[in-house]
DNA sequence: TTCGTCGTTCTACGAACATCGAACAAGGAG
DNA sequence: CTCCTTGTTCGATGTTCGTAGAACGACGAA
């Protein structure tokens, strides 16, 4: 929890995004995302631990490819598409394309209960 | 020299080629590689050892980013800009103008003696 | 043949990374 | 308060990566 940096729209660098995106699981962070819906911590699905499923939001979070959110014991995470999208024009695009031509981080998923979301609210 | 393998087209991996301009060095062959001429090996200028450029170039070429023709005891590399183009659409574009915002591989270069290169053959 | 040029490969090393389990911290429910 | 849930952080481990130097191999020139 604590306090989370995130880098201003100027201190993305490109190579830390690159690099954010050379990780299967984090380009299938990514393809869930990309539908622009803010996910919460426990709705996402990935097949590792979840210290390690932490530590890849946060490289996420670092390289300023997404925004996290807290509220209460739960934290939200969304993709900073606005920023990426002005800062790389098309460069997000083209990475999800690519993924899903090759179907990278197809083992990564959210919970399909939809119980489990947050009801209409 | 030896036997290269290059991967073919339907072989060339998301991955890999993301991994492969997530360095720097790589992001500035991509540049240098980007105008569509072939260059001579000797051409190229990285701040590294020959050996690391060595090892720079064919993570590239393993990666199916670039071409390698040998000829005699010179080898020629060249942007597979098509295979590129056909199998992840908009990401070469998407690559050369981050990396041109972010003035990545900035230190890599070709040499601007004219002399040095081939004259006119 | 001998020598020099060009680029690869081998070997090594430190840094960075992905991974996990365990401990920890913050908040909510009882 | 205590207990549970949620997510971070720490420590450890094995792997990959970037880097360089040295040796090697292929070719061209003399």
């Amino acid at each position: 929890m604590r306090q989370v940096r995130h880098p201003e729209r100027d201190e993305i660098t490109f190579i830390a995004v690159v690099a954010a995106f050379s990780d299967p699981i984090r380009v299938g962070l990514l393809r869930v995302l990309a539908d622009g819906r803010e996910r919460q911590w426990g709705e996402l699905r990935a097949p590792v631990a979840k210290s390690t499923l932490s530590h890849h939001l946060r490289v996420l979070r670092d390289a300023g490819v997404t925004r996290t959110r807290q509220e209460g014991t739960r934290c939200y995470v969304e993709l900073r598409r606005e920023d990426l999208d002005a800062r790389f024009p098309g460069l997000v695009d083209a990475v999800l394309h690519g993924a899903e031509g090759d179907d990278v981080g197809a083992d990564v998923g959210v919970v399909d209960n939809a119980s489990t979301s947050r009801p209409a609210g």
